[in-house]
DNA sequence: TATGAATGAGTTTTCATTCAT
DNA sequence: AATGAATGAAAACTCATTCAT
């Protein structure tokens, strides 16, 4: 998986010559602040729900202060989602694809547990983009379809290796990953709810027990 | 799985004596025109995005009459909700849960097929429930909670049953019944984009296929 | 001069049948009191210092009830700056210009009267042609300049054709029409201000005067 | 004609002893440069539809400093305003309003060639006048009108003279008065579109053609 | 019952001015 | 003196809901 362009968000990235290291460094880091403030507002609230009057308020600025950060209200979210997205997709991305080198078993091992954990070290992020992003706008909705598309296809092509090594049943690839995916976000949602962090490892377990082994007992 | 309370929308059902029947009939079948008319754009457009002016332009009334047959646009949200939660629910209701009557892959074959035909036939309450309503207020959450719950109970007595009598593994019940349903939600979010009817079966094979056999060639 | 297209300003015309025939009159009427009302205050206070609150108390409406009628602020604006507009071109499209109908003193004399009259009848749409529209925007501008264009075209041909039948001296007709019709906006921006209407008369006479026969005494 | 009072704009003029009239003149020609920038931006823009930033901008300061020389964006507009209005008077006041010196048409030519050649010769703060500032604020309608009316005086007097003398017809000098400032406004309005500099000459002969001997041939 | 004009609270965004550094 | 980040009052516009006819 390819890294997608980073957004930088601010309208303007101002020229800062050497004397304004400092301030530039105040600045991003006062966007930052804003940034994790409007996350947990919209985490909680929702997008629509959530006012540019609840977002300053959780980060402590002034109204005007908020649009010197970001063009509105629409493109911190956006920015927000880019971030989540981005972090799995690093997630994911340091795994070796080539299937050779590792049993089936361990590659998928490795890859759920890590997709698990990010999402559970990052619960406002996953809340967005779990229940807020879907459905938001056609933008958005890109977003989230060429991310999945990616996990989808990265998937399907380790999984197509592994088929062609005979390491794996000849199953209907294109599916079986989708059907994955969605497993995998569910188990996400659940743990969002539940919140026990000591069943990352359960639902791991689970996860790689079902989709490996079936549920059938011997054939 | 028990029916919920039925949602009758109207503010006060007007006691409607013999004399009126006709007219009762009338009234009801304009309400369905309306809903017909509102889930289309709901659909289309998501919740937010939709104006009232959306919804009666769709049904072709007035204004005003709109609020005589909804107390407002978020009620009428409810009842359509209502409605797609209600039909899966009956969907799902007709399987015979006993599952000594029929091996464990015959059951799941006529769930699932029937589960995915249920929402294949109706793409816009589809995308209701799927894409718009997730997120949308607290009251939309605990349903949509509720749904995913009744159908995660009735899965995991079915597979502890199964497990009890010896058909399945020893797998962890809770957590491959979410397992399921989210594989499930995701092959038909993927079929509501890709539209291809034709795929339904090919759909519930590969979800049996994997879930039943698993991955792997042999153990 | 040839009748613009005219500017209805709501949005899509209701499709009106005959039994809404009162409804649409209604409306008319009404649509034309919030005109009346907002001419009133735009042309006390300028464009810019009017606020919307400014207009929908004037007209005596809520708030919502302004955008039902008019798309905004700069769209009422509009439709009262084209109807002066109009009304000063149907003033002067009524005179002859054939030359040799009558004489050239004749003939100034009742357009110069007519337009100053115009004006004096709408103080109002005067001030705000004269003081709130030049410089407002684009727009604005060029209909100001189309409009004193044509004016001047029209003077431009009238004087040409008096010289051609030598009723009148060689001067540059160019010129000569803007500053006419520089003299004429000068004098009913004065009479705007002194708001005597019995001077109609004397203006009109001293502006005769003065560019039929000149200052000096004889020749 | 009387020079007003000087509008220095800058807050508390700091008293400047010897050693700070290096500081004096720099911190004069900084001011200078702020007010020659702002005067393009103005001409250009209009009033309202220039920020802050745009005048900033162009000067090459930062936001605060440009509140160091002036108290706001109305302050700096009224010190600009006030120039054009100074210079114009300027030009005129030194015309000889004696009238005996010459005969009319010669003072006419003077000072009618000189008004029109100081308006072309400062195109930005002609459109400044001529467009942006009428009708902004009560302050500078005020202004305005007292230039006018100072410009009217002047030229009044000067034909009452002419009258007196016998070089002039009896004509209604309040009105005529005033219809030649509006004849000179709108030539030089025009040749603020039209950016013709050579036609400077002809449109004063024009005018004067047209004002001395009228369009009528003969009497 | 049906209509659609009227309502006004609520929301985003702008931008002149201030002030800490 | 110079800077530019921060401020918040003010303004336009939207749209779900009401209500007179």
């Amino acid at each position: 998986m390819s890294a997608p362009a980073r957004r930088d968000g601010a309208h303007d990235e101002p020229p800062h010559d050497g004397r304004s290291t400092r301030a530039a460094a105040m600045r991003e880091s006062r966007r930052r602040a804003v940034l994790d403030a409007s996350l947990r507002v919209f985490s909680e609230k929702g997008y629509h729900a959530t006012r540019i009057s609840d977002l300053i308020e959780a980060a402590g600025i002034a109204r005007g202060t908020f649009y010197l950060y970001f063009e509105s209200k629409n493109a911190i979210f956006h920015e927000l989602l880019d971030q989540l997205l981005e972090r799995i997709r690093a997630s994911v991305d340091g795994v070796d694809t080539r299937v050779d080198a590792a049993p089936l078993r361990e590659q998928l091992l490795v890859i759920v547990r890590r997709v698990l954990a990010t999402f559970h070290q990052h619960p406002e992020l996953t809340r967005l983009v779990l229940r807020s992003a879907p459905g938001l706008d056609d933008e958005v909705d890109r977003k989230l379809a060429a991310f999945y598309g990616q996990l989808h296809a990265w998937l399907a092509v380790s999984l197509q290796n592994a088929q062609a090594l005979g390491l794996m049943r000849v199953l209907d690839v294109d599916f079986v990953s989708w059907s994955v995916i969605g497993a995998v976000k569910q188990i996400v949602e659940l743990s969002l709810e539940r919140r026990e962090g000591a069943d990352l490892d359960r639902a791991t377990r689970a996860l790689l027990d079902l989709h490996l082994d079936g549920m059938l007992l011997a054939r």
